[in-house]
RNA sequence: GUGACCGUAGCUCAGCCAGGUUAGAGCGCCAGGUUGUGGCCCUGGAGGUCGGGGGUUCAAGUCCCCUCGGUCACCCCA
């Protein structure tokens, strides 16, 4: 041995594999193709940045503040693994200035340092979509709909969609006082942790999960009630581009999300079906402010990201978007050398047959039960008799019907005729 | 970072609480029954430093400590 105890993945994460990988593929495929029927682009984006790219994610976060993995490259340059997908494609909006609108979607890792849990990772993988340029709040809707559709055509339901809005910079500056002033007066009550927060940003204590706090804050004020005209317009906008749309929603006053950057628009969707605490599937909101914060011209901006990992927590939980066995026309069943297999096996994959065979010269029953095993439809035997007569032995493996004799050269054919 | 529970075969687990001959089961895998035929059945086989280290003991999978890992919760987030 080697090494005296086998390599493990880290810790939080994981390997990903067949059969549980081929949903991801579908799961993929079925979003690329929502985003695609609505003009968003694929972006790829480094899965590391400069670490002051995220800075806009918030000094106050725990995002940012103690679960970003950086460290300093041969060249002493401070980077960090991508903490979530925002930044990075606003980083890249303002360093190749792409005409607006710009739409595109996205799907990678991203990396935190936390403990993990149900439905949490140090590693884990989100699709999300951005469109920079655009004020208009029925970007925003379009966004939370394509969402939500998204999440319909995989077959979830039973979802829940929060929505609030958090203003813009001057309406918060005037709700950050007249709300601080209410928590700063029922300080005692709050939870330790939570008090800490009335400063950095005290609309994240509305948010705290802690008994304590909750019963201390139940009347405080919302900012709905002190909102500018031109963010009520826009908040009004987005419910009736919803309803318009027949996305069931909720307002939730209450709802801050835990990135700085975001103005307006917030929301997020929930799976009531995941019984862990973890029932958060997907979010996002308007960022009108980052492409500034990031160092580029002022553009507004709105997207979403949704954790794979928990969508598919999700599907487990609802009973659906299952698992599908590998599917494979034929198998192949050499019992020669394996000459036949080989070249019959390639032959096939180059007419677009799925086709796979076993190696090894192992013995006939051995390989049927591989063929069997595989998830082919069609067994393809050849042996000394086949070999002779130019012929191939078909046997079906879904049915009981009797195996027959075909013409090797015509074998693609024959087995096209009987797939369809 | 804090707390709780759990690590025995590839997988799911029994054995631990009352320490004592070669550590078991089911599934999976391999081979044979069927000298060229899978799925059902029967028979046999391979596979374990009982997560790792230390301690107690004549004796540790079993008791104690440490450590690593897993799971779940808090914080926070997808």
């Amino acid at each position: 041995m080697a090494s005296p105890e086998p390599f493990k993945a880290p810790i939080g994460t994981r390997d990903i594999l067949p059969p549980e990988s081929g949903r991801w593929t579908r799961l993929l495929a079925e979003f690329a193709q929502v985003m695609h029927l609505a003009g968003y682009g694929f972006i790829q984006t480094p899965m590391f940045e400069d670490i002051a790219v995220f800075r806009p994610v918030g000094e106050g976060t725990d995002v940012v503040s103690k679960e970003m993995y950086d460290f300093f490259d041969k060249g002493e340059r401070h980077l960090a693994l991508r903490p979530e997908g925002t930044a990075s494609v606003v980083r890249a909006f303002n360093q190749h200035h792409p005409n607006v609108p710009w739409k595109v979607w996205y799907a990678g890792p991203n990396f935190r340092y936390e403990k993990p849990q149900a439905g949490r990772f140090r590693q884990h993988h989100q699709l999300g979509a951005e469109c920079i340029g655009v004020s208009d709040p029925d970007i925003d809707v379009e966004l939370m709909v394509l969402l939500w559709d998204f999440f319909c055509t995989i077959g979830l339901s039973g979802l829940r969609l929060s929505i609030n809005s958090i203003g813009d910079l001057e309406t918060r500056h005037g709700y950050y006082e007249h709300l601080r002033a209410y928590l700063d007066a029922r300080r005692d009550s709050l939870d330790p942790e939570d008090r800490r927060k009335i400063d950095q940003h005290p609309m994240r204590v509305l948010d705290s999960k802690r008994p304590d706090t909750r019963e201390a804050i139940a009347d405080a004020p919302t900012l709905l009630d002190v909102m500018s005209g031109v963010s009520r317009a826009h908040f009004e906008r987005v419910r009736n581009g919803l309803a318009a749309a027949g996305v069931p929603f909720e307002i939730e006053p209450r709802l801050v999300r835990g990135l700085d950057y975001y103005t307006h628009t917030v929301f997020e969707i929930q799976s009531p079906a995941l019984e862990s605490a973890q029932s958060a599937i997907g979010g996002g909101g308007r960022y009108d402010g980052l492409a500034e914060a990031l160092g580029g011209k002022a553009a507004p901006g709105t997207g979403f990201a949704a954790g794979i990992e928990r969508i598919l927590l999700a599907c487990d939980a609802e009973g659906v978007f299952a698992e599908k066995g590998v599917h494979l026309d034929a198998f192949v069943v050499d019992l020669g050398d394996g000459s036949a297999a080989r070249d019959v096996s390639a032959g096939l994959r180059r007419a677009g047959l799925s086709v796979d065979r076993a190696f090894d010269a192992r013995s006939p029953k051995a390989q049927m039960k591989a063929a069997n095993r595989s998830g082919a439809r069609f067994a393809l035997i050849i042996g000394e008799d086949e070999l002779a007569a130019g012929m191939v032995t078909l046997k079906d493996l879904r049915s009981d019907v009797q195996q027959e004799l075909v013409p090797r050269e015509n074998l693609a054919d024959e087995l096209r005729k009987r797939l369809s």
